[in-house]
DNA sequence: CGTGAGCTTGACTTGTTTCAACCAACGTGG
DNA sequence: CCACGTTGGTTGAAACAAGTCAAGCTCACG
């Protein structure tokens, strides 16, 4: 994980910010609104290793977690055990908007990697929000954007093959990591475990892996020590079926 | 459809928003908002057809379409044709809250049965939620019910077989008409065909057929000429696999 | 050095889809 | 009022995608 460094620096600098496409939001709408907050706000960074819960579904929160460094993700759980990841958390994410209005978190957040991150009170944020209404305007785009990113995920699920949905996941945190500039030439950190992958996609460890091999026998993808590079990206949009 | 009547009335006297549950609105949180809402907006009612679109994905929208009587469908579409409906939506349901603060509609909404709705003037409601602040509360309680059920739906659709996701899409339905008091002794309305059953849980419409078939034989559930009865609601509860 | 977590591979099973034929109900136009 | 096409539902056989089971491998780590 060479590039720890640069993901710190990104996010440090705000650069992670004035990088994101529209409709992503990193808790700062460009370099001001971001200095503005981390002085108002002094969220408490926290680090968490690897395969460690940030916290467990039905739980209250005071505070709002924010992804600073590496990755997160979150995941509902059927009382028999069986897990569907909703969405993986990449640094500047924020860990669930709701948690704006309501203590109780829905889901449990996971480290997939180490982890900084930052819990922002929630009581400091709305007082925030009252002070600087043009801040609603962002908010309603994360908002926004939270529901699109479910209505995907459950599009995908519902109607869309292994190899379409596996295709679709590389090719969305290729997109996300990109806007970070956390993509050097189609060379991506690719901390994913199999398992984790599968209960993104709602599928299982097994078929993931063969799913994977052949990508990579098809000279479609490359991965090796944790890091996945994007070999040919009109065959693999292709397999994804997307635009 | 013997109890249209009820329906209508169920709305118009505003019993659908006393009668629902925590976490679930009808634009108005009460009799008076309610009252207000439509003094204030006179939003204009249209009426539409079984199986007709009432908007399209991609359109733009200075309104908010409201279900008043019967139910309709909110959908996407991926490029070559397969559907998944994101959400029935019953009298009382707002079609996206996202629309109050984007113009663009991310989904295609369609009528289930011949539906009227209401289309209340984005503007209007957003200068109502500035004289009336607390209404935000209300509003955060949507924003958070609709995408707890976003992320519920994945989690079917990811995690669970035939049996259980159409058992509980039918306790689903049952739990959200008995709110707005339109069960009578585990009977109740069922417009859907097999084929929007499909869609919504992510099959296909042979196997929707072949899934009720058995629930039927088994005496779980009862239909006749639209309507469905819970012969074995325990039962219905154990396929489902909840609580 | 042993242990456990993660990955791979092959054989087999199963749930769901696909294909196809058929039936019932319904509305429309002759 | 009948003939007809259309839409929706049912059923069975065959095909297929993904899951399950099992064994073996690598590698990191205490």
């Amino acid at each position: 994980m060479e590039n720890a460094e640069a993901q710190v620096q990104k996010f440090d600098e705000g650069a992670s910010c004035t990088a994101c496409p529209a409709g992503e939001f990193n808790l700062c709408a460009g370099r001001t609104a971001k200095d503005q907050l981390a002085a108002l706000l002094r969220p408490s960074v926290q680090t968490i290793p690897a395969r460690r819960p940030i916290c467990r579904a039905g739980e209250a929160l005071d505070a709002i977690p924010v992804i600073c460094k590496w990755w997160a993700a979150s995941a509902m759980t059927l009382p028999d055990g069986r897990r569907l990841i909703l969405s993986i958390l990449l640094p500047g994410d924020i860990v669930s908007s709701a948690l704006l209005f309501e203590s109780e978190i829905r889901f449990s957040v996971e480290a997939v990697t180490d982890v900084e991150y930052r819990m922002f009170d929630r009581a400091d944020l709305q007082t925030l929000l009252v002070k600087r209404p043009h801040l609603f305007s962002d908010l309603s785009k994360i908002w926004i954007d939270e529901k699109n990113q479910a209505d995907q995920l459950a599009l995908e699920l519902g109607r869309c093959s292994a190899d379409e949905r596996i295709a679709r996941l590389v090719l969305n945190l290729w997109k996300r990591l990109s806007a970070r500039e956390l993509v050097q030439n189609q060379a991506m950190e690719f901390p994913l475990r199999h398992h984790q992958i599968a209960d993104a996609m709602g599928l299982t460890v097994v078929h993931v892996s063969k799913v994977l091999s052949e990508f990579k026998r098809a000279g479609v993808i490359q991965m090796d020590n944790r890091s996945m590079t994007i070999l040919d990206l009109p065959g693999l949009r292709r397999i994804a079926n997307v635009r």
